[in-house]
This record gives C-alpha cells, sequence and structure tokens, in this order.
DNA sequence: AATGAATGAGATTTCATTCAT
DNA sequence: AATGAATGAAATCTCATTCAT
C-alpha cells in the first residue's frame, strides 16, 4: 500500500517543477521584478496553473524560502549531529553550509539577499515567519557556541554574537563566490574561514587580548 | 568670489532635502514599496519637482547611495589614515564604521540589504555603479590587511578573502543591531569583534592550526 | 412501455439537482458572483460534468429561470382556473403568487431581482428569453383584469397598466417580505393587498374619481 | 469671494462627467458587465485618471447611486412639502417621482435594479448603504399615509405596508416605460396611477370590504 | 522653477470552459 | 459518463513619468 497515491505524487512533482521555475526567476530578478507570467513561462504552466498550487505570488516566494529553509537547517543538523566537540562542529557546520549552497546557488541569493527586506513585504507576518527561519539557524549556531564555552574549548564571549559573527562571515565569503563570475569551488575557501573564525574565538593561548574583554564590553 | 551661486546653494539644499526624505522612505519601505508620491509629500516637494532633481526614481535611489556611499568611505579613509599599524588601522576601521552607521541607521539598511539585489535592477548599468562602491570598499579594506601582511602583522592569508570576512563579520552584527528593537549603543560591540577579527588573522603565537593552510587552500 | 427509460430518468434526476443546488448558489450571490466551482460542490458533482448537462453558465442560470417560471405560470394559471369572476380570480391569484414565492424565496430573489438585468447579459438572446417569461405573465394578468372589464366588474382603466400595478404590488411586498429577517406568514399579507388593489381598480360607487380619467390620460 | 477656488470647480467638472458616463455604461451593462475601461473611454479620460476621483470600481458606483439618490430624495421632499393634505401629497409623489426618472431613466435602471442585489456585493457594508438610502424613501412614504390615517383620509391600513405597495406599484409602471423602446410620456401615465392607489387606499364611501380586514390580517 | 493631474503600461488574480484520463 | 487539472482571456488597480499651467 503506497504512502502516498499516483496523483499525490504528481501532483508534488508538479508542484516541485513550479518551485524550481520560481527560484530560478526570484534569484534572477528579486521578488518584486519577477513576475508570475515569467515563472509560468519558466516552468511550462499556465499562469493560472500556478494559482492551483499557491494561493498567491507571495504565497509560493514564501513557500520556497521556508521549505528551502527547512531543507538548509535539516541538513546542517544532520552533518553536524555527526561529530563531537564544538570545535569540530564548528568546522563541520562550515563546510555543510558552504556544500549546501554550492549546490543551491539560485536560492542562496533568494535566503541572504531578502532576508532582511521581508519586513515590509505583506505585513510582519510573512516577514515574520522568515525571519524566524533565520533566527532559529542563529540559535542553532548559537547552541554549538555555548556548548564549546561550557567544555572550555572557546573563550569567555557572547554566544549569540559569535554566532552572529560566523554567519557574517560565511555568507559574506558565499555572497562573493555566487555573485563571482568565475566560480572555483567553494568548499575550497572552507579551510581559511575555518582558521579565521576559531583562532578568533579559541581560548589564547598567549594571554594577549586585543581590547577590552567582553565582560567589560557589554 | 564664491565657488557657487546663491542659485547654486539653493538647488543643493534642496537636493539634499529630497535625499534624506528618500532615505527616510527607502529605508522603511525598501526600492519597489516606496512610492515618488511618499517621497514627495516626504519632502515636502510635487512629484514632479522631484524629477527636476533625477531623472528617474532609480536614479534617485542609486545617487542616494552612492553619495551616502563615498560619505563613508571618505569618513572611513580619514580615521583610519590617522593611525598607524596594520592591526590599529583594523580596529580604528571597525569602531569607525561601527559609529558612521550608528548614526545613520537607515542607510545602512539600504546599503547592506539592497547591495546585492542590484544585478537585477535596471540592468547591469545601475547593479555596477554600486557595487563599483562596495568593490571599492572592499579593495580599501584588502590594501590595510595586505599592509599588515607585508609588515608581518597577520599570517599568511589571502587579504581579499580576509577583506570579505571582515565586512561579513561586521555587516552581521550591525544588522542585527539595527534590527533589534532595544538598541544600546552599537559601540559597545566594537571590542569583541575586534578581538574576534585580530586573534582571527593575526600571527599565530603557538604554531597551531585549524585546517589545511591558505596556500593550500586555494 | 415506460415513456421514459430509466437512464433517462436518472438523467432527469441528477439534472434537477444541479438546478436545485444552483437555485441555492444563485440566489444567495447573484449571477456574477456565484462560480460554477461552487455549484458543481453544491451538487455534488465535478464542474466538468455540469457541462454534460448545461452549454455554459449562463444556459444554467437561464434554464433555471425559465423552467422555474413555468413552474410557477402553470400553478397560477391552475389555480386561477379554479375560480370564476375577475374579482375572484384576482383574489386567488394573489394569494397562489404569495403561496408560490413563500415556497420558493431563493427563486423569487432571482425571478424578481435578475428580471430586468437581463437585456445586457449575453446580449438580447437570453435577456429576451427571461423578459418573454415575463410578459407572458403580465399578459395572462391582464387579460383577467380584462376580462373584469367586459362583465364590469373592474372601471375603466387600461389592463396591461393595471397587470403592471398589481404585479409591481405583489412583487414589493414580496420582495420585503423575502428580505426581511424574522418572517411571519407572506400570505397573511394578502388580504390587504387584495383589498388595496381591488379597491383601486373596482368600479366606483360613488362617482368620485381622482384625476383624469383612463381615456384622456393616455 | 468665490466659495470654491477654480480648481475646485473645474474638479468637480470632471468628477460629474465622469459620473455622467459611469451611470450610462452600469445602466447599460450592470455592475459586473461594465468595465473601467469602458467608463474610462466614454468619459473620455484614461483608466488610471479615474482612480484619482473614486478609489474603486466599487467606490465609484456607490458614490454615484448615493448622490443621485441624495438628488432624488432631496426633489421629492421639496415636491411633496408645497402641497398639504395626504391625498394631495401622495397625487404630487407619484407627479414627481414619475418626472425626475422621466429625466433620469439610466439612473432609474441603477436605483431599482441593483437596489437588492447589493447585499452580496463587497459585504453587507456597501449594500447596507445603498439599501439605507432605499428605507429612508419607504419611511418617507409611510409617513405621509400616517399623516393620512390621522387625519382619517386614509383607512385604517399599515403605513408601511401601504408605502411598499405605493413604491412597488410606481416602479412597476417606470419600469415598464423605461423599458419599453416606444416612449410617450412617463407623466401622462400619473393619473391612473394616482387613481388605483388612492380609491386603494382612501375611507371607503360605500362600506364595501374585500377581504379581512387590515387589524385581522397582521 | 514648481506643480500635480493625467496617463497607460504592466502586474496580479479569477474563473468559465475544455479535454485527457 | 464523470472528473478536475490546466488553461488563458479579461478585469482591476498602481504608480513612474510627463507636461500644460
Amino acid at each position: 500500500m503506497p504512502k502516498f497515491t499516483r496523483k499525490e505524487r504528481e501532483y508534488q512533482v508538479r508542484r516541485a517543477e513550479i518551485m524550481t521555475a520560481a527560484e530560478r526567476v526570484f534569484s534572477a530578478k528579486g521578488f518584486h521584478k519577477a513576475t508570475m507570467g515569467e515563472i509560468a513561462k519558466e516552468s511550462e504552466f499556465a499562469e493560472g496553473t500556478l494559482y492551483n498550487f499557491f494561493k498567491s505570488k507571495i504565497d509560493l516566494y514564501h513557500s520556497l524560502i521556508e521549505e528551502k529553509s527547512e531543507e538548509l537547517l535539516d541538513y546542517l543538523r544532520k552533518q553536524v549531529s555527526k561529530t563531537g566537540g564544538a570545535v569540530e562542529k564548528v568546522k563541520c557546520l562550515i563546510r555543510a553550509q558552504m556544500a549546501f549552497f554550492e549546490k543551491n546557488r539560485n536560492f542562496f541569493k533568494i535566503f541572504v539577499r531578502e532576508r532582511d527586506s521581508f519586513e515590509w513585504m505583506a505585513g510582519k507576518d510573512v516577514g515574520g515567519r522568515v525571519n524566524k527561519v533565520y533566527q532559529t539557524h542563529i540559535d542553532f549556531v548559537a547552541r554549538i557556541i555555548k556548548d564549546g564555552l561550557k567544555h572550555s574549548e572557546f573563550r569567555n564571549l557572547n554566544p549569540k554574537e559569535a554566532a552572529y559573527a560566523l554567519t557574517g562571515l560565511l555568507n559574506s565569503s558565499i555572497s562573493r563566490w555566487v555573485t563571482s563570475p568565475r566560480r572555483g569551488r567553494l568548499l575550497a575557501q572552507a579551510p581559511s574561514l575555518i582558521e579565521i573564525f576559531l583562532r578568533g574565538v579559541q581560548k589564547s593561548r598567549g594571554g594577549k587580548s586585543y581590547g577590552r574583554r567582553f565582560e567589560e564590553s557589554v
């Protein structure tokens, strides 16, 4: 007995085709410049058909981000859980995130570029949903840092601040790679990012410090 | 003999008023949702009048970013030039950038959020202009890093990569501050960022390394 | 030998089910706001199936009005034919019409409200068909009046004019009853309508007149 | 010092032009079949311009009905107030209403045909507003009847019921005239309507009655 | 130089109808 | 014969831009 009927499976296939087309168009033009007409053409469905799958343009956009983000977060969690120790987890996280976006360049553009833009779109509601995904991600990273603190793998710093730092570091590099015309492997940049970040947060072995301590600074 | 006639000066004043209004509206709504009508009302000019100063909506937006970015870069250059040594310059850069955006929150939203979005807007032309500003900034940062390398203040790494890293680090933190509802001083976060970044890029004093070396990785 | 085969009978049953559903939906939303999708759901058939019974939405609408109107007219004719004398026939007509619509509120909304709207819908064709039903009804009423004139039961007046008057009188009261939220029996209003109309058209017994005579007025 | 500036006057002129065009189109096609495009063409403005005067199609439609209804009611009130005695007022009312619609045929179609249709349009709100105008009218007529009752000009009947009766009577005749292709003067039909209605409601001079009394019937 | 009313291209969305299964 | 997914025409509304005053 199949979990899904043939109809349901076909429905999901078509839905996915639309989403892929939408991902292409949205990533190329941004939400506002993208038109349903273009997504229709790209997905080889009629315009009206799109509305049998998504109730509006914003719903399509938003579903796209939400579902793909889940995929990303699931992937990261799964990869990271395979290793132990905060340092190893951080390394793994960086590599996994790069690996994911190396395969999902279009989605990266949508994910990062529109992240903050959402607050104006269709009220707090949609913005809120996407932002929540982002916050979930930050919290996930912060948790890793916190564990590292507990086991004295990292020096004393604000986990959330470090999570933002790492995320910014990563996104900036990914963004550069995504935008750049000539592309080597994104993953090749993992080691240097890992090195920068881990040196940045690990316990000082020389005792030297470059500013006021975290405790004083907040 | 005045450099600018009274007329010219008045023209500049009115132009600046429009830009300030535009900054408010664009930062609150984003480029597409912002309307010329609203900018007109905000600036207390008629809609048609805006077109005596800027030839289109996109031109206004773009002029805004370009000119304000110049201001930012000038400010950063001036501040950084006051100190010597790459490490000091980096500290100074971080503090200066935070100081600038603490005073120009609205502009930050425009600067960062729309940075990459530009490639779709009105063709390569405009996107190119804004991107160029961003590239100029990256080059400026990369130059500081490179100087640090030359004087062995930093370990062996790709200056441009490090420049992207620093910029991402900074923007991520600023973004968090800008978005967050309850705001302390942004500058208070400078020390920890400085520490993370400088530890990350300075010469190892323990010889320990966290990944393959930079040389191997590119 | 049956007049209709089983197949034909089943066809008629399904057709009637659709019409009943359509009556509900059309009366609730009006022609334009009603959708084939809703009628389909209401009738528990698929959308496509409706088109096996009616060739278009407008055809369904129109068939509904036409057939139900026939039903109404048949009912009125049958009732009225049971009595003799124009005065009695008028009383009977009023009561019968009220009785019919008391049982067919939904249809009344369609019948009266859209009556005149028809001329724009899908050209003269459809409008014509419905209007013809209405004209038939008016003629039927006018014929009763005319008989009353012949037998000197009514004063000298234009039969058609009187027929319009009576119809307007009736519809206005029925409309009020249909629209009103709290409903007693519609038939309870028959006596006063009968009295108003019959006084209005019967031969004056006092010779008093309230305007120029009919003969002068047209 | 003029009450209205030139600009305001010109604005009103253009607004009125749009309304007249809208009246033509709405009366010819009904609300749904009428398009903003056609109203634009008819009024010789661009489509977008209509939206400088009315915020939506429904708002235009509704403004049209509301303002023209006010005009009608004002006219009726003014005319009726010129005479004294309920009987005279009724005569005057019938003549005035006919006179008004003889000059405003297009509006009649809108006023009567869409009266009840409104409940489905855009929720209770708009339907409510138009219905209220109609109720106001009914109340106005009912008040005249009530005064007639007080002075014993009419026999004992329910004023509101009589008001509905008169309104139905009138509208039916006007509707016939409006729809009919060859038109004499509508006002020529006033005398016979007056006679029917007044005979119908005035005190019986022969004592004969045609049904149960009003008192029993409600 | 400033105005703001007019413009119309262009986007989203609905829904009657068709047709392959 | 019944289905309901796909279609695409058509309608409303927005807003950058123009231009007569």
